[in-house]
RNA sequence: UGCGGAUUUGUGUAAUGGUAGCACGAAUGACUCUGGAUCAUUUUGUGAGGGUUCAAAUCCUUCAUCCGCAGCCA
């Protein structure tokens, strides 16, 4: 992989600037992870991995009012699932908040730091705006006693929540607003997953971060975009607290995909009011979610590499994604037949009662992946769609008086159709070519079209999930004034099945196994409601389908 | 009117003064027991102006546009 970073890192090497390359995936535990993490996880553990280094996992847990063990424990899982490993460095900010509270008192007594008394609100109307410099606080000068002993009392739980803040001591006039004397500490009495009720003061993120990448002795601190402007403040902390090894900061573009929502907030909005089932519903771009669709590891780490690193604000199209997933499984998914929408062949001419057992390839991209028996028998379900009474000349599946090959059978010919009431065909009766076993006439005549199918007698019943894009626009954002992105959310993001028919080794089926129905798609077993009974399938991403193209024209 | 970034084909990303390339998408054709896959071909691009240079996506300069920043969130 190259791009900036790694130049970055090259230079910083060959000038010897450092010797080993440290970096860390430092997520808040507020969230399940999505593919956009999936991102800067493969960059923070990738430039460590190619470049002879290691990367932490560090849980950033400064803010307990927002975070939970529930996404400690997942995060662990999904980061592990992606491929990664962070060995035995495992890391919480929490494990530090004795070294951060000494380090402030280092600030504060070199008079780099003070207590401030200011209401939240005061310190916004204090802070200025974008164009106009800010004025220091009453309390800005404070004695470095006076600031000790009432941050000592901060500590002590001695003022109620919102009462004070640590501040750090910069230029209330700096053109960047990060540097108008940030916050440092927050009075918040709120348990914390890790450290209980012994803290109710906690770490601002800017004051933390640098700290701990300090701590863990990391040399590149890879972050998103949004953190640029945070930079100098970073730096400042560095430099006026001292470390032998001072860490650096860079910058990268987060990943954005059409049809895709990435921000934690909505994720969790659309979670807590049902509009999908759970962080891992299927149609979530978390990693549980594209789990349990079928997305493999290996596909999301290729999809990682091709997007690159940049600086670039960018939209990735997720036809992208789509085609790193279906790139792998072409290769590795065993084929399968089933039978979506069934729609009933009697074959005529084939004696009643028999059944044959035929053999078809596991995988035409894969000979090692060696055949399987198939049973056929005198009915059998086919595809709806590849029947049509008044078909289009282009049209090379099943049709009156048309003869189509059925996957490694016969050829069949359709002879009558029946219809019910409604005038809905309701099955096809037809004649087969006993010559044509296997799916070769010896007479040499070809037939234009090939389609699945599935002996009715041997058929399994299965509910089959067909998911779509959650957003039916591009950008799920972009919404008329007063509009919501939950208006763009797409009704038809999910076609519930519950007819469909496979052939029996699909029993045998696992979750974690991705199968290519053939001619529909990749398929895999639901991992939560999929029973030995009641089998459920999720489609993780279609065929191309060049058919639908054609029709739609 | 502040500060920090960014701008290369439909999308993403290379080229670090020397042939604007790659991938996805799209289109066309070939092939095929998956209308899949595969193969071949094609299409469109350096935000604008000025300057330096034998030579500029790249250096200088002016401008334009877009993104982010005014949490006691991260």
């Amino acid at each position: 992989m190259s791009n900036f970073i790694q130049d970055i890192i090259d230079s910083d090497l060959k000038e010897s600037k450092v010797t080993k390359i440290h970096t860390r995936f430092p997520p808040e535990p507020n969230g399940y992870l999505h593919i956009g993490h999936a991102k800067a996880i493969c960059i923070d553990f990738g430039m460590a991995l190619q470049n002879g280094g290691v990367c932490n996992l560090r849980f950033d847990d400064t803010n307990p009012s927002k975070e939970d063990v529930e996404y400690v424990d997942s995060i662990q899982e999904d980061v592990k699932w992606l491929g990664f490993d962070w060995e035995d460095r495992l890391f919480y900010a929490s494990d530090y908040f004795d070294k951060f509270y000494n380090f402030a008192m280092k600030l504060i007594r070199e008079g780099k730091a003070y207590v401030d008394d200011l209401s939240a609100e005061q310190i916004r109307e204090y802070r200025g705006t974008l164009t106009q410099p800010g004025k220091d606080s009453p309390y800005r000068n404070r004695s470095v006693d006076e600031n000790l002993d009432l941050f000592e009392k901060m500590k002590n739980g001695e003022f109620e929540d919102g009462a004070k803040v640590l501040r750090a001591k910069i230029d209330m006039a700096s053109p960047n607003l990060n540097m108008r004397d940030p916050v440092m500490y927050r009075i918040l009495r709120a348990p914390h997953h890790r450290t209980g009720a012994k803290w109710c003061i906690y770490p601002m993120y800017d004051y933390a971060h640098p700290l701990e990448d300090a701590i863990e002795e990391i040399t590149h601190s890879l972050c998103s975009l949004e953190f640029e402007d945070h930079r100098p403040l970073y730096d400042w902390f560095i430099e006026n607290i001292g470390f032998d090894i001072p860490p650096h900061q860079y910058e990268f573009a987060r990943l954005n995909l059409t049809y895709t929502l990435m921000s934690k907030r909505k994720l969790l909005e659309l979670v807590e009011k049902g509009y999908v089932n759970g962080w891992n519903d299927p149609r979530m771009p978390t990693l549980s979610g594209l789990r349990r669709r079928g997305y493999t590891p290996s596909s999301i780490r290729e999809f990682c590499d091709r997007i690159g690193v940049a600086k670039t604000y960018s939209v990735v199209d997720i036809a992208l994604l789509e085609y790193c997933i279906r790139e792998e499984l072409n290769v590795t998914a065993p084929r399968v037949m089933a039978v979506l929408e069934p729609l009933k062949v009697v074959i005529e001419n084939y004696p009643e009662g028999q059944v044959e057992y035929l053999d078809v390839e596991n995988n035409p991209e894969d000979l090692s992946a060696g055949t399987r028996s198939v049973p056929f028998s005198r009915e059998i379900y086919i595809e709806k769609s590849d029947f049509m009474e008044d078909a289009p000349k282009k049209f090379f599946r099943l049709k009156p008086d048309g003869e189509v090959r059925l996957k490694n059978a016969y050829f069949i010919k359709c002879e009558k159709i029946i219809k019910n009431q409604d005038g809905e065909v309701i099955e096809l009766r037809c004649s087969y070519d006993p010559a044509s076993r296997g799916g070769n006439s010896p007479d040499g005549r070809k037939v234009k079209g090939t389609i699945q199918w599935v002996s009715i007698q041997h058929a399994v019943n299965a509910e089959v999930r067909l998911y779509d894009h959650l957003f039916k626009v591009e950008n799920p954002d972009d919404v008329p004034e007063g509009g919501d992105y939950k208006d763009n959310l797409n009704e038809n993001s999910v076609d519930v099945l519950k007819e469909c028919k496979l052939e029996p080794s699909l029993k045998e089926a696992k979750v974690g196994d991705n199968f290519q129905f053939m001619r529909m798609g990749y398929f895999c077993l639901d991992s939560i409601d999929s029973k030995p009974e009641h089998l459920v399938f999720n489609r993780t991403v279609g065929l191309k389908d060049s058919w639908a193209k054609i029709a739609g024209k």
